[in-house]
DNA sequence: CTTGAAGCTCTAGTGACTATAGGGATTATC
DNA sequence: GATAATCCCTATAGTCACTAGAGCTTCAAG
């Protein structure tokens, strides 16, 4: 049986959050000891890895809680933990399409601006008052 | 003399967004009507279309407070201006690279799962479940 | 002069944690 | 067996950039 503090340290998920995800409903809620602490088994730290892991790769918390459901009926068709993943990816790929945007835009008025003349011609504040003077796409 | 509700409208920010603008102080506290309404001038206008700008850009609440700051003395050399927007080019472009590293994991993880098995065999669940199945690297 | 839209303030909610306060439990050492 | 150090507990509030709602007042048109 593992203390809170000893889930913690194998997984690299800190103690607030485990009881953070608890309290969302995506560990159960974990057996006490007499003193009323915490105690884990081994099929918790496997599904905090699961848990951690699906937060690295940028899942939301109700994603998540969908996919430990689906993950408890064996039998049934994982189309629906498919299509949870596909979502996401597009969701990821539309963040990256709109952030590249961003880089260019950004790039070119960090590239008209060396720091090396007054704010009142400074290309930085100028582009961010007339929009003209940017690629002008948002 | 605009209304905050004619200020919204030829900005395209929410009314609620300009007042929480204000109270954060990127806007000047707006003069009132004598029934203590706001009332915008042109200036306001052109300081919340910066404004706007800035965050479409993705800058932070904080970094618009200081490029106005800077922006209200022109005679000031343009480098702190400089920094701000080129510190936040380079987290955009962390950003980017970070996403693109989830985005081809999760392109992976999909393409491995056609929706047609058991949740039992899905590649999705397997690899959020087993860190081996996937590029390992986070 | 009435009506309905628009404005006002204040509070609370979002997501995924993180931090703090004020206690109790456990463990190691003496 | 006492004590100290570390760990754990709950509950609450804070983060960021808004957004939503309640309950009230003001404005502009007919």
């Amino acid at each position: 049986m593992l203390s809170i503090g000893d889930l913690s340290r194998r997984t690299g998920v800190k103690v607030p959050t485990i009881r953070y995800y608890e309290q969302m409903g995506l560990l159960d809620a974990a057996e006490r000891s007499e003193g009323n602490q915490r105690r884990y088994e081994r099929t918790d730290l496997e599904r905090l890895a699961f848990i951690r892991h699906a937060r690295d790769l940028g899942l939301d918390i109700q994603a998540i809680r969908e996919l430990i459901a689906l993950s408890q009926h064996p039998n049934l068709p994982c189309a629906d933990a498919d299509r949870i993943a596909a979502d996401h990816l597009s969701a990821v790929r539309e963040k990256i399409e709109k952030l590249k945007k961003l880089e260019e835009e950004l790039a070119r008025i960090v590239s008209h601006c060396d720091g090396g003349h007054s704010i009142e011609e400074c290309y930085v504040i100028r582009s961010l008052s007339d929009h003209g003077l940017c690629g002008g796409e948002h």
